[in-house]
DNA sequence: TTGTATGCGTTATCAA
DNA sequence: TTGATAACGCATACAA
């Protein structure tokens, strides 16, 4: 059994005197360098084996300058579309050995801020944002920092940063125009943020589809600010509750819809029939509704392998230039609409 | 505008020279000691503000041996009870200005043995880990290194441990109680694996109520190894293409849940007419389902706060013995049984 | 109250 | 191929 339990953690010193070597040779031995003998490489392997000598990443963080840790910042993991985005980066970071340091803004400026402000003090090697912009101070601060990041799901028109984010103009172009083929003439958005580049977009798409098709929109069928299920929720049962009540809903994801099934089920009305709802991202939970949530988009495990894919590409210099990337959306067609 | 965009990050050196004083001074200002008179402390924060200057992190940690870092391993964050569960955790920590490294297992143990190592190297002050159970390597190894760690959700029989868990036996007697009290006698189970302690305790919970009841258990209701919606899905359309199917199902989670919500749809059956279900976790997304799904058991953020809240108390000593919490847990009736 | 010097565990530079 | 030594940025024991 190696190692006893009261000594401290062994370290590339324990490893060098018990080896026989200096530090350094022991150094060069646990990381693969070549300028160094397979035969006391392998001494020294065998030794570290024995200690159960492990590399102390913070020293080694603190000599290389590198961390192999990256920033990851989003608004609440408890949502299903960015946990599902979590996991993409997850998966991706696992195989190239970095680590995950994980950062909730909650939609909050000042929250976002300190998050940024965290991930920079830890020294990450880059960082992984979907940004609440409300203003553009965090972003800033990565600029000034000089640390590679890439906005995912969301990106500034006035602001030159990396990006993946998907067609959301086309996305809700398509979701209203799929309400509009299937008959529906009142249609109702509980849109996104408007600040935010995908709520706006989307709400754009809308807006073109009726025009495309020669409709009016309906200002009062018209809510905004909806991010999460009890947003959804709370402005669909307001919205289904007048005399005059859409027959179909957009929703601006698809946990948002969840809220608009949660109040439709209250209020006794049935889906599609009653009310066509259509939401956006594509989550896997979707299929569980009942009957299973229509949807838009790329699965957002999709999108977050992909940024972080592209961010550690960055990280080792195989990019050169800019990642501007805008990811093309389908329809998913289940029996919501 | 502070610091120039081409120059390297601002250690405590330059803060240091440029107050006048000696870098040591500069840390005492810095990090609130008494040692030092007000007046050289207005200006070195002063010059640090103007500076920018950020502590670095690392450098701290490889000094003072504290990284302020947890680590929280968890099977997949896609799922909404760990989602849920760091949610809670994020909370806490957040305020303690701790940082989050998040590993997955996926319920794998040489996965789960990989996050231990990683979260260990990165010298983290403390970890919440749901063990996979599948072996005691890494809670071993755990054990070994001396890191403060508490087991969530799950606990071993025979490893001396700090776990907080819910009353997993109770919650399988309540839920099964409650179908039968609902008048059905064909109840099946889609369970857990029996290898974690959650998956066990809820199924000797289903076995027992069978018992109070009078009942016998018929072995082919009996399916174990379901842990995520994929699982219930596959289960449940077996379960119910049977001749004789089961009036009921016990699922062992709300995330299970969504799988068989989402067969019996598919099968044309109305729930709870024709199929009664009845979860675990009392996760907020159940409350969209249709019918809204009745649960069993403590929200998962809570559990994660609880677990955070120790663990930081832990690492202050202010927690002399150990931790060996069983949360209560309670039925919450939805409509789905 | 302040400064000097040392070390945390590595990696990198240089000379041997 | 190897080893002595410095340095990463900060905190702390000790001296002033």
């Amino acid at each position: 059994m190696p190692g006893n339990v009261n000594e401290r953690r062994v370290t590339l010193r324990d490893v060098a005197e018990r080896a026989g070597v200096s530090v350094n040779t022991a150094s060069r031995a646990l990381t693969n360098k070549p300028e160094i003998s397979p035969e006391t490489k392998r001494r020294v392997l065998t030794v570290a084996q024995e200690l159960g000598y492990r590399p102390n990443r913070i020293a080694r963080a603190l000599r290389s300058q590198k961390t192999h840790t990256i920033g990851v910042i989003i608004g609440d993991v408890a949502n299903p579309y960015f946990s599902a985005l979590v996991r993409g980066i997850e998966k991706v970071t696992r195989t190239y050995e970095y680590n995950v340091i994980l950062q909730e803004t909650d939609e909050d400026a000042e929250r976002e801020r300190k998050a940024v402000e965290t991930v920079l003090a830890t020294q990450v090697d880059g960082v992984l944002i979907t940004p609440t912009q409300r203003d553009k101070a965090a972003i800033e601060m990565l600029l000034k920092n000089m640390t590679p990041f890439i906005l995912m799901s969301r990106y500034f028109q006035d602001l030159e940063t990396n990006y993946i984010v998907i067609d959301d103009y086309r996305g809700g172009f398509i979701a209203t125009e799929t309400l509009i083929q299937k008959g529906n003439r009142h249609i109702a958005i509980l849109g996104g943020s408007m600040h935010i580049s995908s709520g706006y977009e989307r709400y754009v798409g809308y807006l073109e589809a009726h025009k495309a098709y020669g409709l009016d929109v309906d200002k009062k069928l018209v809510i905004t600010g909806c991010m999460t299920m009890e947003d959804g929720y709370r402005a669909a049962l307001r919205l289904l509750k007048r005399s005059k009540r859409p027959q179909a809903v957009f929703a601006f994801s698809d946990f948002v819809a969840f809220g608009v099934y949660r109040a439709a089920y209250e209020l006794g009305l049935r889906i599609p029939n009653d009310l066509a709802v259509i939401g956006f991202d594509n989550t896997s939970l979707g299929m569980c509704l009942n009957p299973p949530l229509t949807s838009i988009g790329k699965s957002p495990e999709e999108l977050g392998k992909r940024a972080a894919f592209a961010l550690l590409k960055m990280l080792h210099g195989e990019i050169s230039g800019q990642v501007k990337l805008k990811l093309s959306v389908n329809l998913v067609e289940r029996g919501s609409a």
